[in-house]
DNA sequence: CGCCTTTGACCAGCGC
DNA sequence: GCGCTGGTCAAAGGCG
């Protein structure tokens, strides 16, 4: 296939290592302006401890640093036992994840102290991440993908989270699997590796019911969109996306709203991106016409706003920093907020991480230097390390590429000094 | 001109 | 084996 070089499961299995480069372009609206860190980092605990190996991540080390917390940050939520997630679902009904979404309420209420509580993973083949809306947290995730979502902790399949402020992003998806794929070389459904990312939608939720005015959050990858369906049991529509930044390249996504929450977009990503970032050019390319066209499309449902506004986000950012590749960067987060915020947790999440660590490790491209000389100032950001982390190939060198899973679109952040980025992986059983 | 979205149809997987 | 559902293909149309 494709000169594909890895797929979802190399790169969960590289346990981290893995970062590959697929990323997922969502962006993410702004974090609210009083939005901080968590105080307290969260894990999950999952009784899936492969996970930590899994990963591989630095962050996942730090699970335990914060289990503690979770009595009291979180404890609500694990308490109850409502929070699980249904990984049931499957075939036929288009699987139906479930939810347990009361408590849910009763912890949005609460609010999660650590944005990693939020981030939720399923299993080591398959990952759910769910991260806090609008937190930094996602934006971490998008850009460390999995590694860092997964540092922040597991689930086990038992476990549900539901992680959204305020909602529970429930892994509609029939996805959601967590015993190993059946058949490796089925073709469609079957087991592919699938991360699943739950962020907030960018827009209120008003897309009605196969309807879909979905934004899908756009991601320095061009996303071309080649299908799009209604789910059977869910109100939306799933639309399917394949990378466009390259030819060839295998990478594909699925956003749909979440059943349960609505304001909350599942993301899936399957297969990985087997090129490089793209350039802007490419990330251009395709998408500064969608924009416009979908608006006013009846039918347009999915996010062309976003990958609009990616282009121009790219547009611009290229012209600020004069640099060829600019990569939008989770750091958008203002380095202070963070700071701030992170003394509060203390330096927990600062330890493992080190700023050598999260460099991105782009394939060996130049375009990584210069977008990261541009960050340079943000570089030392404890939550960039993290979340960067995800991207360099910490595992052992490999470098095959991004986290696919990990970009999330920051321009939205850029508008936004507060926001986040959002982003989510998860892992999901094929269809 | 190139790329994207939309949409209906087709194909394949999965459960019964 | 059948039916359902999901995922992908491909044609048509639109936009910059």
């Amino acid at each position: 296939m494709d000169n594909y070089q890895g797929d979802l499961d190399d790169i969960i299995r590289a346990g981290g290592g893995g970062s590959i480069g697929s990323n997922t372009s969502t962006a993410v609206p702004a974090l609210p302006a009083d939005w901080q860190f968590p105080s307290n980092p969260v894990i999950y605990s999952s009784g899936i401890e492969e996970q930590s190996d899994y990963f591989g991540h630095p962050f996942s080390n730090m699970r335990d640093p914060f289990l503690h917390d979770i009595d009291t940050t979180v404890s609500g939520f694990f308490n109850n036992s409502n929070n699980s997630i249904d990984t049931g679902n499957r075939a036929s009904g288009g699987g139906d994840i479930i939810h347990g979404n009361k408590i849910l309420d009763d912890e949005m209420k609460t609010r999660p102290s650590n944005i990693f509580s939020r981030i939720l993973q399923i299993s080591p083949n398959e990952k759910l991440l769910v991260f806090p809306r609008n937190s930094p947290v996602e934006a971490a995730a998008s850009h460390g993908g999995l590694k860092a979502a997964a540092a922040a902790g597991s689930i086990s399949k038992d476990h549900m989270i539901s992680p959204n402020s305020s909602k529970s992003c429930l892994m509609e998806n029939p996805g959601v699997q967590i015993s190993p794929p059946r058949n490796t070389g089925i073709k469609r459904r079957k087991s592919q590796a699938k991360k699943v990312v739950c962020i907030p939608a960018p827009a209120p939720a008003n897309s009605r019911p196969g309807g879909g005015g979905e934004v899908v959050p756009s991601d320095l990858w061009a996303w071309r969109k080649y299908g799009q369906k209604p789910i059977k049991g869910s109100p939306y529509p799933r639309g399917y996306y394949r990378c466009s930044s390259s030819k060839g390249c295998s990478a594909r996504k699925q956003v749909e709203r979440s059943r349960t929450d609505p304001t909350m977009l599942v993301i899936t990503y399957t297969s990985e991106h087997n090129h490089p970032w793209p350039t802007q050019r490419n990330a251009l390319a395709g998408s500064a016409r969608s924009q416009p066209s979908k608006n006013n499309s009846p039918a347009s449902k999915t996010s062309p706003n976003s990958q609009s506004q990616r282009a121009r986000y790219l547009k611009d950012k290229d012209i600020q920093n004069n640099t060829e590749n600019a990569i939008p960067s989770p750091m958008d987060v203002k380095k202070e907020d963070l700071e701030n915020q992170l003394e509060m947790d203390g330096a927990e999440l600062n330890e493992g991480f080190s700023s050598q660590s999260y460099k991105p490790a782009l394939s060996g491209s130049n375009q990584s230097e210069d977008l990261f000389a541009d960050l340079g100032e943000i570089e030392a950001d404890p939550l960039d390390l993290l979340f960067m982390d995800g991207f360099s190939g910490d595992e052992g060198g490999d470098n095959k590429a991004l986290d696919p899973f990990s970009f999330y679109d920051w321009s939205r952040n850029n508008n936004n000094n507060n926001s986040n980025i959002t982003s989510y992986e998860e892992p999901k059983r094929d269809s």
